[in-house]
DNA sequence: TTAAAATGGGACTATTTTAGTACTCATTAA
DNA sequence: TTAATGAGTACTAAAATAGTCCCATTTTAA
């Protein structure tokens, strides 16, 4: 369960690749470092750019590249271009998709969580995911009444 | 992103539901308090009941109820008996899964994170997404080198 | 001026997953 | 004995996903 789709996991590892470049990169290169194939590649390249994390240059000689340090990149905008807003359940993200919406207790706690795994991946930066062993610090939560 | 199943999300209004009784509740039972569908009921209380969480009783005037209290509930145990074990990535779980796992430096950030939202889904009870406002008291995850 | 190298934007198809339903067997209380 | 009820399984339709390909546009460089 909660799996991110394929695209978005690939995004992560194309933005790391490219994150660790020094000049654009084109799909090629990219495909070449990362071992996934072109079309996907290609794919990936043009939504990230398209969300604006990429910046582009077309034409020869062009390619793909940052659009930002990756301390200002998030987590959570990586995988929000590709595999749209995190919601766990119908419910939490907005009102009126759930058939059973107004016979249900749960749906505030459900808005709670979904709230809290977004905090976690806005505050995890594309830069901590290149350190070799990332660390997260933290208090677990509690939960109160 | 990262959303469960609807199996998942109805087996937790259906564990709501029955957490409100005093004695065993058929399925439709279920189905009048929760206005899910009644095939739909079933099959999320059959697996839950095979899952280990409900106990149920058969024949006339059989049903199902908790297999324990609220509070020794936790919503990953829920989740996982229909929705499979958290996994937010192919490599954040186990081995082997991801055709570029060789070439990817990124599966040892993923699989901490994953650990940190398991945690966080073992340590909310069904009695506390009973609660009307459940709040999470959360210190927010410091990403340090 | 032209050819080659790139990205940009769609469209398309096969596969897999999900959702929902139906049917039959086993069990039990009245 | 009978009706109520869960258990197990199989099935179908719909939706999401994954992966690929084509062609237009832009830019560099010869």
């Amino acid at each position: 369960m909660l799996k991110i789709n394929k695209l978005a996991d690939y995004g992560l590892v194309v933005m790391s690749c490219l994150a660790q470049q020094t000049r654009p990169l084109n799909a090629r290169g990219v495909t070449e470092l990362t071992h996934l194939s072109l079309p996907t590649v290609k794919k990936v390249l043009k939504l990230l750019a398209r969300a604006g994390l990429l910046v582009s240059v077309r034409g020869a000689q062009g390619g793909y590249a940052l659009a930002r340090t990756p301390e200002l990149i998030s987590l959570s905008c990586v995988l929000v271009a590709l595999d749209g807003e995190l919601s766990i359940t119908d419910c939490s993200q907005a009102a009126g998709l759930c058939m059973v919406e107004h016979f249900c207790g749960i749906r505030h706690n459900w808005k709670m969580i979904n709230q809290l795994f977004q905090k976690i991946l806005n505050d995890i930066t594309l830069a901590d995911m290149l350190k070799p062993k990332m660390k997260l610090n933290v208090c677990l939560p509690e939960t109160v009444s």
